[in-house]
DNA sequence: ATGGCGCCACATTGGCGA
């Protein structure tokens, strides 16, 4: 089972390019961030034409959360439960018996700002809601953009980043204590190469200069971490005209 | 120190992202 994760900054603008990637990469599973869509707007007819059923929560302008899956989706939920968010910024199902949750994380915006502390709050209530749907649900993944990025090495110049929103401590923090529930950052399960990244700022030709951080992720619970055989990042999507400014994140797991 | 780019909407400028 192929599992993806994509921030698509608008799927209507990406759509084109989110079904070339589709048929190029055949991923089983794949988790969109910032679709931009309300749920009436979902581009439905051409999912389905890609061969991939689909589940969306969206809002006009930010936000919005999709799940694709070629096979059925089942058991949907809409957001964290427990935890009041006007945001459209998670969406859960279950795929051939994995539970999957796709995130989009508050950025934050800067330390100083209020859009921190609610990313710090929205982080508790998802560390809260998934030790519950792990204890549930064993076979688990957690994909999605975190907008953190996790260690030194996940940043192009971590000296230039410290202390800033995306790589401040508490943020870190605050996705260790996730880790620390039972997920494995599966990028990391395997070797890679050095400075990887999966967003790239669209400003000063960044993405040439390989000026980048890793701050999309996907999180496999023991059992699926286990079963995982490869974890990529799809440079060649953020090279293409008018790309979004996040590449996907691609885990593959055996099949059992 | 600031803006750079791209997308969106009560749009031709400002909010937001990261």
């Amino acid at each position: 089972m192929k599992l993806a994760t994509w921030n698509v900054n608008s799927l209507k603008v990406r759509l084109p390019q989110l079904l070339a990637w589709l048929a190029r990469a055949q991923p089983d599973v794949v988790c969109l961030q910032e679709t931009k869509l309300e749920d009436a707007n979902f581009p439905v007819a051409d999912i389905e034409a890609a061969g991939y059923r689909c589940l969306y929560s969206g809002q006009k302008a930010y936000n919005g959360v999709a799940i694709l899956s070629r096979r059925p989706l089942t058991d949907p939920a809409v957001g964290i439960q427990g935890f009041e968010d006007e945001q459209k910024r998670v969406l859960a199902a279950t795929v051939d018996g994995v539970r999957v949750v796709c995130v989009y994380v508050p950025n934050g915006e800067s330390v100083d700002s209020p859009k921190y502390t609610y990313k710090l709050d929205w982080f508790d209530a998802l560390r809260v809601w998934l030790e519950r749907e792990l204890a549930h649900h064993p076979r688990l993944a957690v994909l999605g953009d975190f907008n953190v990025a996790p260690e030194d090495r996940d940043v192009h110049d971590p000296r230039l980043w410290e202390g800033k929103v995306l790589f401040s401590v508490p943020e870190r923090d605050a996705l260790r204590r996730l880790l620390d529930l039972g997920l494995a950052d599966s990028f990391r399960l395997f070797e890679q190469p050095e400075k990887s990244f999966s967003w790239w700022d669209y400003r000063m030709n960044q993405f040439k200069r390989n000026m980048g951080l890793r701050i999309d992720h996907i999180l496999l619970s023991a059992p699926l971490a286990q079963e995982a055989k490869a974890s990529t990042i799809d440079k060649q999507v953020r090279a293409q005209e008018r790309p979004s400014d996040h590449a996907p994140v691609v885990t593959e797991l055996a099949e059992s």
